[in-house]
DNA sequence: AATAATATGACCGATATTGATTGAATATGA
DNA sequence: TCATATTCAATCAATATCGGTCATATTATT
């Protein structure tokens, strides 16, 4: 097996169970414990992967990226995108973050005379040629695995920016509040709270309770959460006691 | 077999699998490694491929296949495009303006250890999963027809940054300097002129004579300029005068 | 047909990768 | 704390791959 082939087949391993230890590695890819640790050492050195004692853990958005793969949860981030850009009307100026939820709600954006200011290159890209849509890009550090930029460059770009609606994802909310995993994504997401009329904050059920790196804002600061229906009551009863708007998908 | 045939195959095999290996596609050809070992060399020259030890990988979508084909120009963007990039030493600072010869630039960086600042979204687009390049994404109101950012934010941004070499096309070169067809375009590359140690100017023979909209900077400005070899002898003569180092690919 | 130009396959020294081994560093548990 | 067990980083010999060269085969041109 070519090692470049060896190394993309570790990253996705440790992708798809957040973990992997250097004897499961050696194993699967039927080849010594030095190899391994070889290539877990040049991916690390990369920051594609963490290396830990024993094995490596996969660094950014590990868990969530799991669920992505089933294809239950990537129906429903569809129908909630489908649900969030309904609410979007003709020449709205709106802002994306990045992230697989919001890529679902550019999907059906292409074409609307809109403004929409994005630093995701993916949601960037589908947006590009869509001749009535007005499109603002917002640069930086570019993060490799999502394809949205951060960093100081972003932050101040953002501040020169208004716009009527934000639409960001998360990854974990708490009763604590909003949280994600990467401290530079969640300070640029701030900046982007500040810029908009109306804050909407498009999450997959599974999102409830789980906890990540950096907070982001408190439980309240939405104006509105859209969400697919496998939210439990509990959680339903906290929101409506923030007055936190809710619309549940289905 | 035809060597472009032949060829083809190769690139689509690649495609297929993501990955493979000299002796797979050896055998698989039914020819030797060297003349596959020699395929994969052009193929990876033309930015279709990259080469990994013992193999190849598939790199990225192929607009590659649409420009192949067309005219003399572009093959002769594509030459531009790699003598220009051997340029390139590890660990540089570059700065990438938006251009289909930039572009072509830009294919032979793909997993080089650089710094890369872009206004390009197609350039970003194919640099931001190379994994020993670090990507910087100049923000701005995005221009649909080329996809490059502009405008204020984008000039905003620039100011922070500073790179080693700045390589830029333009769209027409007089006896009175560089121009380009887009104001807003000349503003921010006059910007980026201000940020690189050494300015690097790719452009095909055709640009020389032809005037264009908003003059962008003087013909002595940039320190080099790759062109290729249908330029005349009056324009060589009129560079060196002008003490521009001058670089002739063919 | 003769010649030139190009493509091919084999070979070789240089270089990079691999797997095993070792002693040092770190974690584990009494 | 200490003894034991893992894991780690460094090293080395064996192996695989690379780039270049050369003789031969194929194709194009005169």
């Amino acid at each position: 097996m070519l090692p470049d082939q060896r190394r993309e087949k570790i990253v996705e391993y440790a992708e798809n169970n957040g973990f992997a230890s250097l004897q499961q590695l050696a194993e699967l890819l039927d080849t010594s414990e030095s190899t391994v640790r070889r290539d877990l050492e040049y991916l690390d050195g990369k920051g594609q992967v963490r290396r830990t004692r024993g094995g490596i853990a996969y660094v950014g958005e590990s868990l969530t990226d799991f669920e992505e793969r089933t294809t239950r949860a990537l129906s429903q981030k569809q129908r909630i995108g489908r649900a969030v850009a309904e609410l979007i009307e003709p020449g709205d100026s709106i802002l994306l973050d990045g992230g697989t939820t919001t890529l679902e709600v550019a999907r059906h954006l292409v074409n609307r005379p809109l403004q929409v200011v994005t630093n995701s290159l993916p949601i960037a890209q589908l947006l590009v040629n869509s001749p009535e849509t007005e499109l603002i890009l917002i640069g930086g550090y570019m993060y490799p695995k999502t394809g949205v930029a951060l960093g100081p460059i972003a932050v101040e770009a953002l501040r020169t920016i208004r716009v009527r609606r934000l639409i960001m994802s998360v990854g974990g909310i708490t009763k604590e509040g909003m949280f994600n995993s990467n401290s530079l994504l969640v300070e640029a997401e701030q900046r982007m709270l500040e810029t908009a009329e109306e804050v909407i904050v498009a999450v997959d059920a599974g999102k409830f309770g789980r906890n990540a790196l950096s907070k982001l804002c408190d439980l309240d600061r939405p104006d509105r959460i859209f969400v697919d229906s496998g939210l439990n009551e509990n959680w339903k009863d906290i929101l409506s006691s923030k007055n936190v708007e809710m619309t549940i998908v289905e």
